[in-house]
Parts: C-alpha cells; sequence; structure tokens
DNA sequence: CGCATCCGATACGTCTATGCATCTGATACG
DNA sequence: CGTATCAGATGCATAGACGTATCGGATGCG
C-alpha cells in the first residue's frame, strides 16, 4: 500500500466510470470522447490519464466491474434457500430501468470481443461464470420441483440468455411494442417443462 | 431521368456500400473513416460525397439494402410451396459464413436505433416486415403439420428472432463453444411443439 | 504545524478525419 | 466526331481528440 492519499483516488476512479457509463450509454464508445467523460464526471484528462492509460482499459473495467457484480447478484439470487422456478423466471423478466445503459454498453463490448480475441476471452469467462450459475439454479429449482432436464443445463441457460439479450433489444427498439421481460414472462415457463420430464 | 453518365454512378455506389460493409463489420461505425471505405473500394473522398451525403446516409443505405434483400429472401422462402417446419427451422439456423459482417453491421445499427427514434423508426418498420413474414410462414407450417398455436404468432416470431440474435451473439464470441444455429436446431422444434396443440 | 508525496489541472504539440472548393476526365448526345 | 455535362480526383483549411510534460494544490504523516 502506498503511503499518500488513499481516499481521493478511488473517488475519482469510481465518477469516472460512472461517468464512463452514461457516456458510452449516450453516445457510444468511439464517439464518447475522453474529455466528455471526464467533464461530466466533473474532473479533467489529467484525472483521466492518471487512473487509466486508454480509453479500453476503462472500457475493459467499467465492463469488468459491472460484470462482477452482476454475477454476485445472480450467485446470492440463486443461492438463497426460498428460490422458486417462478422466482427465478421474475428475475430474468423484470428488468431495472438502469438495465437500459448496461445493455447499451454491454453490446458494444460484445461487437468489441467478436472483434478481438482477447476482448473475447475476457467475455467468454464472464458469460461462464453466469451461465455456470444460472444453470446450477435451474436445476435446482426444477429438481426441487420435481422435475429433470432433457437437456443440457448449460444449453438450457444459454438459450435463457439469448432470450433475455434478444428481447432486450426488441425491447429497447420499440418500447411501446415490446415491454422489457414480456418475452420472458411469456414463453419461459412453457420452455422449462418443454425440456424437462417429470420426476 | 438525367441527361448524363447513367452506369458510373450506381456502380460506385455499389462497391461503396460493399467497402463500407466490409470497413464496418471490421472496425465499426465510428472508428471506420469515410476515407478508409473509398479506399477499400479504389475511388476517393471525391465519389463518397458525390454519393452520399454523410457516413450515416451511407449507414442507412447500407442497413435497408440488406433489409430489403433479407425480406426478400424470407418471402420467397415461406411463399414456397413446399416449405415444412422443419425447412423452416433450418433456414433460421443455416447460418452463412457473411451471415457475420452483417451480424455486426445491423447490431450496431440497432445499438444506434436505441439512441436515435428516427432509426428506431426505420428498424422497426423493417423488422415488422421481417416477423410479419415469419408469423405468416408459421402458421402456415403449422396448420399444415395439424397443429393450431396457442400464443400469438407474431410474438413468438419476436421468440424466434430473440434467440437467433441472441444466439449469433454468443456463437461469434466463443465459435468453438456455441455452433451458428445450434441453439436454433436443439430447442426451436421442443418449442413449436411446446406453445401449440394438436388439431 | 511543516513537509514530502501523490493526485489532478493546465498547456502545448500532434495527428487524423472531415467537408468543401476547385479541377480534370469520362460519358452520352447531337 | 465534337461538345456539354456530370462523376469523381485533388488540394486545402478546419476542427477535435489524443497524449504528454509540467505545474499547483491537497492529503496524510512525522
Amino acid at each position: 500500500m502506498p503511503k499518500g492519499v488513499t481516499k481521493r483516488r478511488p473517488r475519482t476512479r469510481a465518477a469516472l466510470l460512472q461517468a464512463a457509463l452514461e457516456c458510452f450509454a449516450e453516445q457510444g464508445f468511439r464517439a464518447a470522447s475522453i474529455e466528455q467523460i471526464c467533464e461530466s464526471a466533473g474532473y479533467t484528462r489529467g484525472a483521466f490519464y492518471s487512473n487509466f492509460n486508454s480509453k479500453e482499459e476503462l472500457f475493459l473495467a467499467l465492463f469488468d466491474a459491472h460484470s462482477e457484480q452482476l454475477l454476485d447478484r445472480m450467485t446470492t439470487l440463486i443461492d438463497s434457500t426460498e428460490l422458486t422456478l417462478q422466482g427465478l423466471v421474475d428475475a430474468l423478466a423484470d428488468i431495472e430501468p438502469a438495465e437500459r445503459d448496461w445493455y447499451l454498453v454491454t453490446t458494444e463490448f460484445t461487437l468489441h470481443a467478436i472483434r478481438d480475441p482477447q476482448a473475447a476471452a475476457a467475455l467468454a469467462q464472464h458469460d461462464a461464470q453466469l451461465r455456470a450459475a444460472l444453470a446450477r439454479g435451474l436445476t435446482h429449482c426444477l429438481t426441487r420441483a420435481g422435475r429433470t432436464l432433457t437437456v443440457d443445463a448449460d444449453e438450457l441457460a444459454r438459450l435463457l440468455i439469448a432470450v433475455r439479450e434478444g428481447g432486450l433489444a426488441q425491447s429497447y427498439v420499440e418500447p411501446e411494442q415490446l415491454p422489457p421481460g414480456q418475452l420472458e414472462r411469456r414463453f419461459l415457463p412453457g420452455v422449462l417443462t418443454a425440456f424437462t420430464t417429470e420426476g
């Protein structure tokens, strides 16, 4: 641990990350300038270059922070003793307003990952953790409901995530036509019974 | 019809669109420079500004061209007399290699649409047409197979599209782990029986 | 309370993309 | 075959983002 100041740095770093989220969501990664982010955070570029080496590094840090937080929420939800199937569906279908910004940022990060193997590796790792947690929750709830999967749990988790991401895209393009979470509520229960069998 | 040249213009326009597809796919809309696109097409920026007013206009034209072409393929497929349910699933699951570039570009356009109401309107219209075609094909095939839908056809079409888009994202991030089309092949048949009833 | 250290601000130079204004050469028509 | 017109090339001026090098001020410790 360095001698000097220990309170300022984390605060400005957090402020920059928060501002980056908003700016990236609003304008996209490439269009958002470092200066805009700093201004929005109440700092100058000096602060930025003191905390990050490049806009890409900031992007990755932002994604990492979000992934970790998301995984935490997911695992605590799944390890809660009273989790039902409906509860799991609800968790997937309840989309908070703040989710929109994250959708924009993570989707752009996905596009970046498709182009850049290094980012792809990072994304794949986070996705695998999330999928594993979801798969574990699924088997857990299903067995408790007296049903067993007829397909691979991990692959079913992939399907659920695909529905969620694909559904969010449609919802955010035309919120009036498709409220966020509607696809999940309408179809997931049926899907879960379709790919399980009693006992 | 103008007097002057009639053959050069369409050719360079097409070349610019094709080059734009490649550059946008490779680098993203904002990162790809007009100059790169022109160079890749074998022209200079003079040609570009003669055919388009801005990079955004080019982007929109590219998206429009692709949408129209996609809708054409879809409708001819659906109106083919011998289309079976399996044929429809296959059509959704068979992902050509060229699809990757289009995925990158259209997904970026979707992000753009989420931010810009005008683009959202254009995207929503194209999506609605595609969904309508798909819904028509679904009901058509299902009734011929002696089954009737228990859910709204348009909403089911939304689900299929969500699965496809969400699945493509995962496939392109880790092609080794999830071959394109695998989710569709594994799950769509079961989904289609789950949300239909005999007779 | 004084001081060393580190954080963030300021100022500068550089580079790249853009858009326009002008020019040249190709095309279609008389 | 000559010519008017238009597509596309060339050159330049501008703007904005980036990165660094340096400076000032706040912080925590002795």
